[in-house]
DNA sequence: TATTAATCTTGACATCGTCAAGTTACCTAG
DNA sequence: CTAGGTAACTTGACGATGTCAAGATTAATA
């Protein structure tokens, strides 16, 4: 308790008080604006008015810095996601076309994050914490539950397996998002005729 | 003229003969059994007998050796999609069927290199050669050219625009490649399944 | 108040990409 | 056959990076 309001008016560095947070926040600045590559751990603990290996205190090693970071992504898309969908006004049709169009740009403007969030660099081996697989692991099964009720609302083809189903829409929006944000495909203008692309290909 | 088969014999280091072939085959292995992080250029110049700066005569960069890693990996997919094309016995739904297994089997045979032809590490801002890009481009010309004929065949919704189709349907390869590569899908068994799915899904 | 535990620092090391300057071997003009 | 040029390769060096180990400082607890 009361470990809030230490720091910040006496001049010493020790016991800064509330470090982790102030590294997470500062950690996905720089990742969001410069990029992954662009983020040192000496830099940020430099930026911070703090010692290199201070930030070993408060994440395992590097790996466990942009873990955290991805994590705060997925919540981050959670929170997009749940207000699309809680529009009552709206039709179930205007939600899946905001869904989409949701899911695009919140991955175009968080290009950097997004990386992060899918990369290889977290996912392969034992990268990543059991902690952002569970986040990531929620996001997927709310996509799931989507894709089942708009399945059984007509609105997409029911005839298929709804996991698979899921799988597949899931990863043509990933597959959409990454050829956008990697530069493959140039037009970020337009979205909502890819959009209706996307939904004329899944609908019958 | 006859500069191939100079060096192996006499024990000396200087003009190896054929170092730029030989880094490239030597670099894709090691990129393709070990990932791109594992890949320096002081280990790979050590591992074919050769300084660490040596490999600047031949490249740029690590960047513009990995751009030649990731250029060969695109012509390698053109050469198994030509053959998957040109089988005058099969139905043109077998072929569709085969080229969606075949990009799903190369990319996750060779998921490291994929990762590098499609990776930010090589398309964000200058890192890409020009002749990487133009290589690659052929290859998306090339899967614009099937669904082109597809649609026209009446095996793909022909209501949609052609280009946009295109790059959903690449988008949906893409996206559930990277997914599985990266290990977020578990399951690469039951590809078959999964390419009905998507067949499936696309087809009206 | 004394002890323990948490937090942060300095020093050090190995690894990496890459530049600069020097060395060696091949190639070609005379 | 040789002189000079050029391409290929080497050693040395630099700055940057992630991270460990050992020590210093402060807060929390008994």
């Amino acid at each position: 308790m009361a470990k809030s309001l230490k720091s910040e008016k006496t001049g010493n560095n020790y016991h800064h008080g509330e470090l982790r947070a102030t590294l997470l926040k500062e950690a996905t600045k720089m990742v969001k604006d410069l990029g992954i590559q662009s983020l040192s751990m000496r830099a940020l603990g430099e930026s911070i008015g703090v010692s290199r290996t201070a930030l070993y205190h408060h994440f395992k090693n590097k790996n466990d810095l942009l873990s955290a970071i991805a994590e705060s992504g997925f919540t981050t898309w959670q929170d997009i996601v749940s207000s699309i969908i809680s529009d009552d006004k709206a039709t179930q049709k205007q939600i899946l076309h905001r869904y989409i169009k949701g899911y695009i740009e919140f991955s175009t403007d968080n290009a950097f994050i997004y990386e992060l969030m899918f990369g290889s660099a977290l996912w392969k081996e034992q990268a990543s914490s059991e902690s952002l697989k569970s986040t990531a692991y929620k996001s997927f099964q709310f996509h799931l539950s989507l894709i089942e009720r708009w399945q059984k609302q007509g609105l997409l083809n029911s005839d298929v397996d709804t996991l698979r189903l899921a799988q597949v829409t899931w990863g043509t929006l990933h597959g959409i998002c990454k050829l956008i944000i990697d530069g493959i495909y140039a037009d970020n203008k337009n979205i909502d005729h890819l959009v209706d692309t996307i939904i004329a290909s899944q609908t019958h």
